[in-house]
Parts: structure tokens; C-alpha cells; sequence
DNA sequence: GATCAAATTTGACACTGTAAAGTTAATCTT
DNA sequence: AAGATTAACTTTACAGTGTCAAATTTGATC
């Protein structure tokens, strides 16, 4: 009696078609990503997917669920650093947001594209991994008196998504050297006010 | 001898297939986007494209450039519309974006997407109404002395295609009644500091 | 009017998603 | 333990897609 829930041929198809998806997307992008690809790597017939997922679709959304668990470990993991400020975790968690984005490109744009249901969507498991409360704790020292914590939230998230995404897409100059470039401090210095008394 | 520059049988058979393709992709998204559809709804045969484009992605190209065309003039449209104060010029360009961005959510994706080139590629015509300019010339009256003008541009950019994109994907709770909403309210009273001293 | 080149069509091929029917293997029932 | 049942997977088939090579049409040129 293993582990795997498939009792039949392969032992666990499901998370090896995801794995497969994931290897293909980040391999050569949303376009190599394909069923019969899949399953092919998996060592299945083409029509076995079928029975997994709705379609592809269905498989792309598995994927960006799992893209969002990969994701939450690697913000945790950035504010687990060391001993930390709230203004220093808020900062690695920018970064982390940007490196993701950097080394998992593909991944990013299906967890946020067309049928990667976002970050609201509830994830079965970990509930307290959850990319979205990761955020918000991190954003919550910097909410003002009686002000909306959904205001830093929006601030924080709209600039890092956007800066990572330009980012990614080669807006900036494609693929500067280091992260530490000037673009991204102008973006790490407006994160740094967040959060202050607005001067009189 | 009329204005066309194909000469045989279709008028203007380039431009009926961007604007098919622009259409279809605006009705279904991305994935109805077709060579085959935009051939049917030309009236014209389905290899006939290949002749006009470099394949699917050479006209997803081209549709991305008249989508940057249609946005840059929309961006040039927020700003004229009356007397505005440099700060509002910068309120209206965000405005704009955010609109534009709901009204053709398609094109955008598209735009900023894989094949789109971005917003750097020279567009042969009208260099005046560039909207990588347009922006350079909103943010301009913000620029600190001796800063990096790329700094505020990264900062408003970073913060307004972020938003956007969050909020077209619902991430804010998909489409709330109106646009000024405290999400979006909040990401303003962020683009309100910009340029601005930082307190001491 | 014959020639020529560009624009478009036709036909074909490989690849994709998807559905229906068939096959295998593990579990259940009695 | 033997047959029935069901889940996992395969096989087969079909419509739609991009793409290529070869006709074919069309307007212009000489």
C-alpha cells in the first residue's frame, strides 16, 4: 500500500502530467505546453490526461496551482531570512517577488493569465502559506491608523507585479546585470515611503 | 489609383486582417485569435495570410503595434482634455491607462505579451505620439534634481500597469462598480507622492 | 496582345484537443 | 474463490489549426 492515490499503472499521473507541464512551460513557454506533450513525458497515451484535468485548461489551472504553492514557499522562505525588520521583510519580500518571477517566468504569467484563477482561488491545502496572507501580514505594519489594510496591499502588489512583469518582458532595457539596478531601487524607494506620514 | 498599396484583388487585405484579428481577439480572447478565422472574415482563403505575416506571431505583432497606436492616441486624449496642472496630467494618464486597459483587455495582454514586442519597438509612424513618450513627458515635471528620470518613470509605470493588470485578472475583487474605488484610490494617493520630498 | 511578377488559392501534411468505444487491472460481492 | 463492477488507461477517429509547395488568377509592363 503505497502512497499514491492511483491504484492502476503509473503511480501518481496526475502530479507527474503537472510536473511535465511545468518542465514544458518553463522550457519553451505557454506555447510548448501541450496534452499529448504531457503525455508523452509521463510515458502515457495521448487521451490519459483526459481523465485528470478538463481539458487543458483544466491542467493549466493544476499547474498554476501548484505555481502559487512554489510561489508561497518562496516568499516565506525570503522573510524567514534571518532576524528581520518589518521594513527589511517588507523589501525581501519585493525581491522574492521579482526573483520568482525572474527564474520562473513562465510560471508567473500562468498563475496570473487567462485560466490561472488568481490568487484568491482557495488552495486545499496550508491554508496559512497562502501567497495572498503572506502579503497582507507582511503589508500590515504599515497600515496607518484607520486606514484600509487593503490600501498598502494594493500599493505593494500593483508595484512589484508590474515592475516584475516589465521586468520580465524586457521593458527595462532586457535583463540588466544585476537586481540591483537602477529601475528596481526607484521602485524599492517608493516601497520605502509606504507606510510614512505623507508630509504636511 | 487609390490610396491601397496592394493592387490585386483585396483593397487593403493587411489591414482587414489585423483589424479581424483585433476583433476576434477582443471577442474571445487570445484563444479564438486564429489565422484561419481572421482569413475567413478577410473573404479570403486560409493560407493567404502567410503572404502579409510571418505566421500567427508575426500578426499577433502587428496587432500588438495598432494596439499601440490606439493606446498612445487614447493616452494623448486623457491628457488634452482640458487645462490640466502637471500633477493632473499625471492622474489622467493613469486614468487613462486603467480605462484603456478595461475597454481592451485583450489588446493589452497582447501588447505587453510574447510576441508584442513591448513598448520600445519603433513603430514606423507618427514617433510624436510614441507612448513610451507620452509617459516620458507626463512624468518629466516630477524628476528631482539630479535624478535619473527612468526612476519616476519605473515608479508610475511599475504602479499603473501593476493595477491594472490586477484588476482586469479581478484580483480585487473582480470589477467593482466604479473606477474610483479604494483599490485604485489608494494606488493614486501613491502616484500623489511621487516626486514629491521625502520627509527627513 | 504576350509576358511577367505579385497576390491569392488549392491541396496536402503534421500536430493539436476531444470524444467515443474498447481494454486492462484492481476491488467488491456473494 | 469466481464472477461482476468500476476505475485507469488505450485505441481509434474526427474537426480544427499552422505551414508549406505547387498551381492559378490578376493587374501591370513591354
Amino acid at each position: 500500500m503505497s502512497t499514491a492515490k492511483n491504484r492502476h499503472h503509473h503511480g501518481d499521473l496526475k502530479r507527474a502530467l503537472i510536473q511535465a507541464g511545468i518542465d514544458l512551460l518553463e522550457e519553451g513557454g505557454l506555447e510548448a505546453l501541450t496534452l499529448r506533450k504531457c503525455a508523452a513525458r509521463a510515458g502515457v497515451s495521448h487521451a490519459a490526461p483526459a481523465h485528470h484535468f478538463a481539458g487543458l485548461p483544466g491542467l493549466i489551472s493544476a499547474i498554476a496551482e501548484e505555481g502559487f504553492a512554489i510561489f508561497s514557499k518562496h516568499m516565506t522562505d525570503a522573510i524567514k531570512a534571518g532576524e528581520q525588520t518589518d521594513r527589511e521583510r517588507l523589501r525581501s519580500i519585493c525581491r522574492g517577488y521579482l526573483q520568482f518571477g525572474l527564474s520562473h517566468s513562465g510560471l508567473l504569467k500562468v498563475m496570473f493569465g487567462e485560466h490561472g484563477l488568481g490568487i484568491h482561488a482557495p488552495r486545499n491545502k496550508r491554508e496559512e502559506a497562502d501567497a495572498y496572507l503572506i502579503l497582507r501580514s507582511v503589508c500590515a505594519p504599515f497600515v496607518l491608523d484607520g486606514e484600509d489594510p487593503h490600501t498598502v496591499e494594493a500599493q505593494v502588489w500593483s508595484l512589484i507585479h508590474g515592475f516584475t512583469l516589465l521586468y520580465i518582458g524586457g521593458e527595462f532595457g532586457c535583463s540588466t546585470t544585476p537586481i540591483e539596478d537602477s529601475p528596481f531601487e526607484a521602485v524599492m524607494a517608493l516601497i520605502d515611503r509606504i507606510g510614512t506620514q505623507t508630509e504636511t
